[in-house]
DNA sequence: AATGAATGAGGTTTCATTCAT
DNA sequence: CATGAATGAAACCTCATTCAT
């Protein structure tokens, strides 16, 4: 039932295609409607018709692109997901004091987010739709996201003297994930932007709690502030 | 020669359709499976023919409980939910400190999960899978839900001094909400238990966060010497 | 937390849904079967999957000629009625004596029946079974066709003296109707043909009665001829 | 698949009961509310459930009274026909001149219809879903109804000199037996009441066309002139 | 007499996928 | 590249009917 995904194609000079090897138009738009849908009514509920339907091509054309429905779905995952990933990586490379970074990964994490809403509700969501070998290149990926904020979260709680066991730095690593994948659920833009607000927020709420005291900075009160008018 | 086109009939309400009917034996049971298998593989990707080969009966035999796939959710989610919001409502009538009223939800809230896992994660991940009325009774319920925790959550950050607005609440209670709807992804009993462990981390960070002293009760010094152990 | 429940996911209209699409071979001999087998069995108790064994083709493969069982019914309806519709109007346009335009109405009919009596069988008894905008198409051309007839009847009536009220040359209408529809019922060709003597006969009776002499024209004396012989 | 029909059971006493064997009002009205079923939406298109549901009883319930499906619809045909059929055999036994033959039985087929319009429905159009001894039971039925009409049509023809062989005068006595069923078709009591003057208008028809003078009788004046309001 | 529970067969429709063109 | 046509499998659901109570 599982294909390999199709290698990167060799494509034919064309006039809007810079040459420099990468992906067609064509199928950036196919992945991003593919991606819309599957956001919006989960991938066994999305057709390869409705895909088709939706992007005014033949049912038949997609499979030039896709070898199957769950290669459609791998390559949504995959190419937004390393793309969010390696941008974590390179930004997190700087060092800084650990609030300063936490700060940093939440907020690129969101402002990924409002860019790519959809691809991200479906790397969150639908990882356990794929099987075989799309699960596991999916899983790997994942795998880094998790150490990346796992070490992170680890040095936090370490540095305030909790000497945390890996099973605990385990879990409070899955609780942040917790908050920053919720999100899909429940974001509306006209309440809760700026996501600068939002992501203050967040990082709060991880660093001092609902009892600790705020770290209010120049950033965090100006857009708390715009938070109160919403 | 020329007539109306025939009305579209008019169904009869099925027996078992109110969801608040007196409980059968092979009803409870029907229920439980079907929650199992939609946990695990999600309401859509689980068939009728799945549940009734699980539940060792025909097909036609199912739609003697329930009127449709829909309406086999719907009575999964309501019964549960009602049950769990129950719970919560009667626990939480008692007074106490702050802290402790927010402990105690949280470890009903675990207790529950363990003992319902299943049907908790489809009333977690499945009600857009509902429509119309039967969406709407399940949606009044989680309106129920929510309202307890941000009631909670509200004065917890209003006694800290930090004058929340109504939206900062929202998002700091729909943080909460993300911690504890997380948990269906990632537990493992070997690893997990025993939950009051899990409750008091979760309290922990909610309350205080990753830079802030641990209040350390007890009953939390317990589990969580416990937890270290798993 | 709450979100409104999804929309009904809008159905793309189906390639050939409009009735009046450019004929194609395969689509005629859909039609042709599926007309007879409406007529002998009904169009409830005719499955799709009668249709497709007729047609030696696969289930899955009507549906892209038709968008549902409905569409097919109107499909045949429709394509076979405006065929009808348009030749009498064709035939009608020509000055005449108003006997003759009757006996031209009721020649084109039975005509029209020899050639297509399962069609017409499933336009005449299966209205009903349409609706919505399928429906009003066919009603609409129910009701041109009904008004040809009604027309004719109420000049035939008005000359001969009688001046009827519209709602006595609706009744008398609808019993010419009545005699040229219940011809499905019992028609047999090797009694009924030639079908100029039948059509002879319902003229005669409509104009001039049981008690009424008749208009003994060449045709009719000479097809009344045959069908003694019948 | 036929059953025998039950033959009429032994009732125990009841004090709504006069005790004189005819059937139980139980089972009157369940083939009452089955007619109005059936002839509304076809036999095939009515379910055993439907007509237990309108009739507010158990569907196992039904088969107390009808051994299958077919045996209710037989129950229903055989007993409003047979019904039908005693009462223009008894009134036809009268002697009287043609024409008042003709009227009466036309007055007491539309008598007949106007009480049982469902039962009479059913009995004219489905016919064909009965088989084995249902059938042709109730072909018996329907062949001494024709014979009844037939015998009427013949001597009228006869009478007016024309001659008419056995062929024709079938086809004549079809075309008012054309006339008669189609009437279920548009009957509608806002317009077509009194049935009297629906009743002469008919007779009128088939004794003397469009074209022919009409007989006004004193009651065919009078309703006429009803008939004109309407 | 009456019914709740149960079922095998079959209904319409949709699905992912293939293939000749 | 692109597509219309086609299909086997499987989806949800309803049917007439039976049977223990």
């Amino acid at each position: 039932m599982i294909r390999r995904p199709r290698a990167a194609r060799a494509k034919a000079p064309h006039p809007r295609d810079d040459g420099a090897g990468q992906p067609s138009d064509r199928l950036e738009i196919l992945l991003g409607k593919a991606a819309r849908l599957m956001a919006k009514e989960g991938y066994h509920h999305t057709s390869m018709r409705d895909v088709a339907r939706d992007a005014s091509c033949s049912l038949a054309g997609l499979y030039h692109y896709f070898s199957s429905k769950e290669d459609l779905l791998f390559q949504v995952q995959h190419r937004v997901f390393a793309s969010l990933l390696a941008a974590q990586e390179q930004s997190l490379k700087a060092p800084g004091p650990l609030e300063e970074r936490l700060r940093l990964l939440v907020q690129n994490h969101l402002s990924f987010f409002t860019r790519h809403a959809a691809e991200l509700k479906v790397c969150t969501f639908e990882l356990e739709s794929l099987s075989g070998a799309s699960y596991r290149r999916v899983e790997e990926l994942r795998r880094r996201y998790y150490r990346l904020v796992a070490d992170l979260v680890g040095e936090l709680a370490t540095r305030s003297g909790a000497a945390p066991s890996d099973v605990e730095v385990r879990r409070l690593t899955l609780f942040v994930f917790g908050i920053l994948n919720w999100i899909f659920m429940w974001f509306d833009p006209a309440r809760d932007t700026p996501i600068e607000t939002l992501g203050d927020e967040i990082v709060n709420l991880v660093l001092y709690g609902l009892c600790g005291q705020r770290a209010t900075t120049d950033a965090g009160q100006k857009s708390t502030a715009l938070g109160l008018a919403g």
